[in-house]
DNA sequence: TTGTAAGCGTTATCAG
DNA sequence: CTGATAACGCTTACAA
């Protein structure tokens, strides 16, 4: 796509009788230039339309100001909402976003850093899949920093930054017997990513520490249709469950919708649910879901302060934050 | 953020024993290098960690490969599924798409396209907001092209591409009359966007013509709880309407969970739902709505294709589509 | 404070 | 097919 050059420099430092290290001064924050020569540099550039360009600037700089952004099944409420929030906070900081999407291929994830790498991003935040170890180590040996969101955790040079997933499928457990549920299940996707898996096992655990015993069904990929089948599944069984911990609120939604029009089972009266994310939906009177809010704010929030650091070698980090129990009427007594 | 610089094609040249022109002939698609060249180029530049810098590419050819990708509220579930679209054509199509967030202030899109320009993007395409006719002006004068997306249709240059909004309200009457309704109500927010308002204005013309009177009510911004409080508002009054077409699925949702919950009212047999948009959501069975589908993977399509063209002086364009009417149980006898 | 000059990593041109 | 050389638009010593 052959384009028309841009206004340069040198023409705006031609216009405004200058040298074009004037022009570049100007544009630079914390140069030394007199107010004289910025009025008149500034007056040429706006005139014909200047704008510094990047490409050129991060070359010089070895900087770009790029951060990528690696997703994939970015349009659910989850991830849509995260990516709002790292665009958000990337362009407080004066950084820019470039959003890639892996929803195609097996590797992709891998693809992306290259993509990123070529970019000379300064930064690549990877909010899903995992990476293989030795492109990370390419990244990291070029300096380019990572950031890793609710990822696996054994990862050496990357920031980290995970929820106590365990922790609080425990807290669900507790909520569950206050509610004198004793016939508790868990239903999760077959995605098996670390958050779900630890969601799935903190839940069996603390529900067998109290003596309870659990249901556990997985079932395809994680979002609504999923939370239909897996209700299929766990309500058509002779001795049917009294609470479901769905691992995130999509499947959620699911669960409730068969439970309710197809079993006609009226929640939370014969069955507590409860969900995980407090995606915009589980507020809805339809669901009104009682779930753990991700604080995607303070995510996004930790992960762009970090990379924006300027220390040389950025200590080795890992960051954990305990979800906010979001307690509605899915659940009896909240 | 100083970095380690990353290998260069001088170093891999060294290593290679041959010229840093054979490493770029390597790396560009249609150059001739002889086999054997090639070879050891390819050899050398995965042993360094080698990844071709698109920055100096970008300097060189006048073409940096970036598209930006305009948009606020992000996170919504039609907003959100048309980013998830365009990011994947413009990665068929070997492009990338740099994401700005213009949630913040006024005059953002102005600022976004300010840093499009700045990133020497090929292309622009606003999925939110207006900018001024300057800095589109400007855009285009230096060879980024630009697509408005369910814009303004009176610009001249860029691509615009637009629903048949109105007379798709016009099948809505249709469709209300069938079901027996005679009380029609339109439900918007207060956005006033060109779509929006033209869907309004369909719906309504088309109900005249058919003799039929009726009512507006216009609400905040284009979400469910907006929904809920044009419910509050349409289904208290004496004489009740009977159908109401919500300007968008998340604004239905909101109102029909507010006339079940709230109004008891039972859906479609004391009131008929019509949204727009079809997101994710309006197929889930609580509320199985009625809508027009969106053709997100077609916009994105034709949006890319256009921009990718290599058309010196590409012709001014405009494209309407005909979103498809999605019969569901919210309005009788689909 | 200002201008000059070198250099960032590429690609395009043009001999060989 | 290959290699030298000249851009691309910018920043940044360095010298004035």
């Amino acid at each position: 796509m052959p384009q028309k050059p841009f206004v340069s420099a040198q023409e705006v430092a031609e216009r405004a009788g200058v040298s074009r290290s004037a022009v570049s001064r100007t544009f630079t924050p914390g140069a030394s230039v007199s107010p004289e020569t910025r009025r008149r540099v500034v007056e040429a550039a706006e005139a014909l339309g200047y704008h510094v360009n990047h490409l050129a600037r991060g070359l010089m700089r070895n900087e770009s100001g790029i951060v990528c952004l690696i997703v994939s099944e970015m349009s659910t409420p989850y991830r849509a909402n995260l990516i709002r929030a790292m665009t958000q906070q990337l362009q407080n900081a004066g950084k820019v976003a470039m959003l890639i999407n892996t929803d195609r291929s097996d590797g992709s994830v891998d693809l992306a850093l290259r993509q990123a790498i070529r970019y000379r991003a300064d930064a690549s935040i990877i909010l899903s899949g995992m990476p293989d170890r030795s492109i990370t180590q390419l990244c990291l040996k070029n300096g380019q920093r990572l950031v890793l969101i609710n990822r696996d955790d054994d990862q050496q040079g990357p920031l980290r930054i995970n929820l106590d997933d365990a922790e609080a499928a425990g807290r669900v457990v507790t909520a569950f017997v206050r509610a004198g549920c004793r016939r508790l299940a868990f239903a999760n996707s077959q995605a098996g990513t670390p958050s779900l898996m630890a969601r799935e096992h903190g839940f069996v655990g603390a529900a067998k520490a109290m003596g309870l015993p659990v249901l556990v069904e997985r079932h395809g990929p994680t979002n609504y249709e999923s939370g239909r089948v897996l209700a299929q599944r766990l309500l058509t069984l002779g001795e049917r469950p009294d609470a479901v911990f769905c691992a995130t609120d999509l499947l959620a939604c699911g669960f409730m919708d068969a439970a309710r029009h197809q079993f006609r089972l009226s929640i939370p009266d014969q069955l507590c649910v409860a969900g995980f994310d407090d995606i915009e939906q589980a507020a809805w009177s339809s669901y009104d879901l009682t779930t753990f809010a991700q604080p995607v704010d303070r995510i996004a929030r930790e992960a762009v302060a970090w990379l924006v650091n300027e220390r040389e070698e950025p200590a080795d980090h890992s960051v954990r934050f305990r979800p906010d129990l979001v307690w509605r009427s899915s659940v009896r007594g909240g």
